[in-house]
DNA sequence: TATGAATGAGAGTTCATTCAT
DNA sequence: TATGAATGAACTCTCATTCAT
């Protein structure tokens, strides 16, 4: 029981801030979650908003991680198009409250989000993540591989269709007028249904 | 300059609503905001919560008011997925304010809107809008125009690319490296790329 | 009861802060002291700092008033060492309060007292206060009327005779060994007291 | 490296209670000036006021042991005037932090060092001190040495014009608009002017 | 002796809500 | 309707003190 209070704090933070956003977190709940006594969060974090920064810091950097690591190839359009849907949507799945941390950042605070992940994207080990996506959009269209000549409009499509896959579920349940139940079966649905669209949508 | 006061609360609060979420936003703030007394907000409308619940069923009503004026119509799946990009896109570049309303709280709250959307769907004038929305969707299956055959993915993709136009834009403005002028132009494209992929994508 | 509120809040903060200096006084005590609900004091104050900014400014504005009304006469350094120890003494016998919070803040932030006096005295209606001051010294050593040439060793001469008649009074009850009343005989006595030694030591 | 403990940490403890004031010092603070952990604060003295107690009994030990090496002597009123500013101005000026802590303490909590002053003078080595003290004023008076009866004048004119050297400075600076460097040209200045005018004021 | 972690009782501050006028 | 003042509960944060090692 040494010092895994501070990643005990950090899970527990998460929750609570997925749930509620950072104006309705409540430091006392995130103290509770963790059985932990409040005053270690100001211990360890010293503000809420650093307790904050902390674990948006933590939920950018693993989902940067786990896209880095299939970044690196050369992959033609066809198939970053099956990989990238199935990295993200597997990725939130995993970590559901990640996405409501930076959905709700994404929201109320853009320039947070954004100074966040350029944090991240400007240090080792990232640095080279974001040129290496931009040449592979470049050498996609030099080559013809795709019909959709602007690189953010790609962009757009691709980070659209899986994120929302957990954020818009509500309306589309009501709509539909059916629960969904997000298992296995439900993802591997959503990731066939977003990787043929882009696929047959945007490749020549 | 009686139920004048009503509007200006309302107008103040979706802005103050937008821009911190429920938990955030100050009553004190929609009051300043609206330039009246603070004490008015209760003699209106009660309480935050339901000042909220006021202005979010609004926001959703003024959507699907949009929405069905144009659901009535026997479209094929082409031309509907010609026409509902941009009414969704447009509504809300209209209204970026409502996108972040509803954006928090299908976030933080879900139960709380699939109960409003639920209520207002379920009641004139909009009571036909989603069994005609259902019936269009078999339709389409039936008659294969589509080639996906789930309505739930139809729907995910076609809102999903809709509504992150506005809420990922910071992202993609991070990747890209460039700023993104939220003018006409910028919509007209964004509309464009949309309508394109759904139609290649999801077209038979 | 409409709006002395703040002044019973001044009035209690002022008692508090003698009592316990800045950090030992308590909101909760002096809203207690008041009878008044502790978040008033920050309704009207805003934060603690700035409602013991407040009294010290007030402290200081009338000790500076009563200090002007004399200032203005052209005064002989004996006349002047004889009405001066009794203004300060005087008021300080009657505002004991005054005299522990600016004492308070000498020892502790010299700067902030500083900058509170300077603040004071570079405006109306006590611009002319310093000016008047330094004039009437180097008159007097200019017509031979004191020996001591230095306005500072004056200044500091006149000031510590007078302050200290409060607070450094338990140190001479315990040595004495006689518990000091502080009536008005015993003020009289002391303001005699320190104008002889003032008028006999620095006259020439 | 036992009881060097002790006193780094009594050290660091005057300078933080000089500071700020009983109240608004922090055992942190301490700590950290000592480069000691916390916790051993509280192995040594136990409390704060405990700590406190003792550096205010060390501080008053350490004026009163410079003051006892020379009333032993049998001084008559007009070498008393010329030696005690002396020591006095000379002892706070090596530990102008004492000054400070004395002050805090004369002004928030008079029966508080009332007592650790009684606590002192009424055991070896200082027990001496009072009764040398009063006796000697009462010769002067008897031998018609001074002008000023009442010995308790006496005494506060004597401390208020050595103490005030040092807590009043911003004062002065603020009015007589220069900057005053506490050097030892100043100290020497400073010690003239108030032997001057005791003599001048006092003797007959 | 020494340390980092832990605790509980507040402290200052905020905020939705209510009251008197 | 409208306002400024008032309230009480809650919230973030602090701090002396203690504990385990």
């Amino acid at each position: 029981m040494t010092s895994d209070s501070r990643e005990t704090i950090q899970r527990a933070a998460v929750r609570e801030f997925a749930a509620k956003g950072f104006s309705g977190a409540r430091m006392e709940g995130i103290a509770r979650r963790a059985g932990i006594n409040k005053a270690m969060l100001f211990y360890y974090f010293s503000s809420k908003a650093n307790l904050y920064k902390t674990i948006l810091t933590q939920a950018l950097t693993e989902l940067f991680g786990e896209i880095a690591t299939v970044l690196n190839a050369d992959l033609t359009a066809a198939l970053f198009f099956e990989k990238y849907p199935e990295i993200f949507i597997r990725f939130f799945a995993r970590h559901e409250d990640y996405i409501r941390v930076i959905g709700f950042d994404l929201i109320q605070n853009p320039d947070n989000i954004t100074g966040a992940i350029r944090q991240i994207i400007d240090e080792p080990p990232f640095v080279k993540l974001r040129p290496q996506l931009l040449k592979k959009m470049i050498a996609w269209r030099l080559r013809g591989e795709i019909n959709e000549p602007d690189p953010r409009q790609v962009m757009m499509n691709l980070v659209a269709l899986s994120l929302f896959s957990f954020i818009g579920l509500p309306m589309i349940e009501t709509f539909s007028g059916r629960k969904i139940i997000k298992n296995d079966k439900f993802y591997s649905q959503r990731i066939r249904s977003v990787v043929n669209l882009l696929k047959r949508g945007m490749l020549k």
